[in-house]
Order: C-alpha cells, then sequence, then structure tokens
DNA sequence: TCTGACTAGTCAGATTCATGACTATGGATT
DNA sequence: AATCCATAGTCATGAATCTGACTAGTCAGA
C-alpha cells in the first residue's frame, strides 16, 4: 500500500480533483511517485470508503463536474502511521539498465540512440524541476527557504528528483561516449 | 516483461542456478533490478518452458543438487529484441520521499531516523559497488578499462547505482541536516 | 544434541500495477 | 463542418509483483 500514501501526501497541500491528480502524477509533478489516472481515481474511490479522504462535489459551468478531495483526519493519521513505520529501502529498477547490462552481447546501435533519448528527457525534467523549485522559493535563496519557508517536503523531494535526473543525464551522456569510441575502435572505416 | 529481460542480461555472462540468481538480484549485486528468489525460480521456469534459457542438473555431494541456467539462441535474439525496442522513462518510487513530502504535517522525529538509516544502508552500498568495479578493472584505471575492456556492460550498471546511491547518501543527510536544524528552530529550549 | 544458518527450490494466494476502451462536454483549430 | 484537444471520470481485464509458508539436507557452534 504504497499509492495510498502517496496520494494522501499529495492531498495535503491542497485540495485536488482526481483529474488535477493524475496530472501531477502522470507528468511527473508529484516526482516521488508516479501513477497513471485509472489507478489514482481506484485509490481516491477506497481511500474515500475508508473515511482517509473526503470528496466534495464542485459543479462548473462549461465543463463537467468534478469532485475535490481533502485528506481527514483520520487520512492524516495513518500518514502519520505510515511514516513512523520502517521503510524499506528503494531501489533501481530500469529498462534502460537491463539493456546496458546486455551491452557487451548485442548491437549497441539502437542502445546509443536510446541513451540519448533519455538524456534529452532527463534534460527536460531537470529543467522543469528548476522552475518549480525557483517557484517554491519565489526571491529567497534556497538556505533561506529551507530555513524559514513553511511546505518544504515538496520541495525536498523535487531536490531529490531533480538530483536523480542529473545522474541519469550525466550516466546516460557518459555511457553514450563510451559505447560510441568502442565502436570506432573496433570498426574503423 | 521486464524481470525476464533483467534474467537474461544477469545469465549472458556467466551460468547461474536459481539459487545464485537469486542471491545477486537480492543484495542488490545486480543494482539494475531487484527481485524475490521466488520470482526468479517462477521466471526461470517459464523461461526455460519458452527455449530462452536452458538449464542442466549438476550432481553435487555434500548439498542439494543445483540446476545451472544458461542463455540460448533465442534467449539472446529475444534480448536482442528488447533492446532495440523502445524502452520507456523511469521514475523514482520511493516510500522514504512519499514520507518527506509530508514531513510538513507530521513528526518528523521518526522520519529523521529513517533518513539516517537509508544514509547509512547507501552508504554500505556506495562502498560494495566500489568493490565490485575495482574488482572488475583490476589494475587498470577506469578510463582504460571502459576503452579495452571485455563485459563493460555489468561495469556501467554498477556506476549508474553507485552513482544513485551517492544522490540518496546526500540527499538523505542534507534534508536531516534541514529537519534538525528547523526543529531546532521551532523549539528551542 | 539442539539450534540456527546456508544451500536449493517449490506452491499458493493476494496485492498491485498497467492497459485499452469507453462516456460526455466544451473550446479551438483546420 | 469536422476534427482535435482538454476536462472529468469509469470499467474491465490481464500482467507483474510481492508475501508467507513449506520441504530437505548439510554444517558449525552452544
Amino acid at each position: 500500500m504504497a499509492l495510498r500514501h502517496a496520494v494522501l501526501a499529495a492531498l495535503l497541500d491542497e485540495e485536488l480533483s482526481g483529474y488535477q491528480l493524475a496530472k501531477a502524477f502522470d507528468l511527473g509533478v508529484a516526482n516521488f511517485w508516479y501513477a497513471q489516472p485509472q489507478q489514482l481515481y481506484a485509490e481516491l474511490t477506497r481511500l474515500e470508503r475508508d473515511g482517509l479522504v473526503s470528496g466534495r462535489e464542485v459543479v462548473q459551468e462549461s465543463r463537467p463536474n468534478k469532485r475535490l478531495f481533502r485528506v481527514t483526519d483520520a487520512g492524516l493519521a495513518e500518514l502519520e502511521e505510515f511514516t513512523a513505520a520502517s521503510t524499506k529501502p528503494s531501489f533501481i529498477r530500469d529498462d534502460l539498465l537491463v539493456k546496458v547490462q546486455a551491452a557487451d552481447h548485442v548491437d549497441t546501435t539502437a542502445l546509443v540512440a536510446q541513451l540519448t533519448e533519455r538524456a534529452a528527457f532527463a534534460r527536460a525534467r531537470i529543467d522543469l524541476f528548476g522552475k518549480l523549485l525557483r517557484g517554491m522559493r519565489g526571491d529567497r535563496t534556497e538556505e533561506e527557504f529551507l530555513r524559514d519557508g513553511d511546505r518544504i517536503g515538496p520541495y525536498l523531494t523535487c531536490l531529490r528528483g531533480l538530483a536523480f535526473e542529473e545522474g541519469n543525464r550525466d550516466w546516460c551522456e557518459r555511457t553514450v561516449a563510451t559505447l560510441r569510441e568502442r565502436r570506432q575502435a573496433s570498426s574503423p572505416r
């Protein structure tokens, strides 16, 4: 039950609809978890059934009505309990790493292309995270914000996301360079 | 079908038993994927059924017999195909990040303890990866090894694992420092 | 002699996650 | 006028993953 707590954590700061939540989780703004819209709707239904969030219908004129959800006291207690419980370690689990692991035994042309693509993706997210961070801290420096700001949770997780993507970018670039160099060395024109 | 390819990639370089494979996947030596022993045994059964790996019984005197698996030509072809196919992006998915996201709303005492624990775990893995890397490259420098060595795949994935854990360590330490400082500021003795 | 740890592997069941398809409406674009 | 995109959400199904319990033999140490 991890998605469950991720949803609760995301709803702590603002009341959101399932759709808005899906946006955040899908487009990586919520860099601490990832989920498909359908999963979120289902989870919200379960959370409401269990009394951990409460939804209220908001009637809209020019678009479909929506339900905004907020965390209840019981939900906050659940999160508190979750936070106190021990955390299991997390591991990287990435198709791209599997492919690189096999790099000595398969053709690397397509692999290099995919590493390049991933590096570009990482750069886009680094950009996004940089903007999000600047938006959150406003005109303060990072140090000031982390000392005095309220709601530093999202900022801290965003920092982790940023570092992760920087790691991706650097590793992809380096791996591409390595594979290219080896290819040239093994098959000179 | 991702575990499937991870198993194939792990078996490329050496013939392993299910048990040995489980060791590697569980203890994080295979830093590019993580799986429970049961999953691996099940996957090996399926892989053999599909002709992607072949197992041979090895009779042992003082301990239970074991089955060693190797990748078949069909298995290699499957991996080749997998590597050529496009890779979906990977995201961090970490309970600890969920907890930090909620840091402004819950008690941070337990959280700080867990961040500290995670930092220690990361340090242990950094150590392990460092040893593995040194073992793989022998007396060569990294540059030399990546240029001339055979089997650089495992080395490259290990580098990613190392960078990931360094990122974990740094972020955990920084987050702990931030949370501690804020706690002192808000409740001075 | 008993206990625990290591090697080696299996079975069953539950939970979680991912995918595709589907309903509606309104606004903007072509 | 037709099509696409964004909002807002639902349903069904399959694939992947995780969890606990279980068998069975060997070896080392209390």
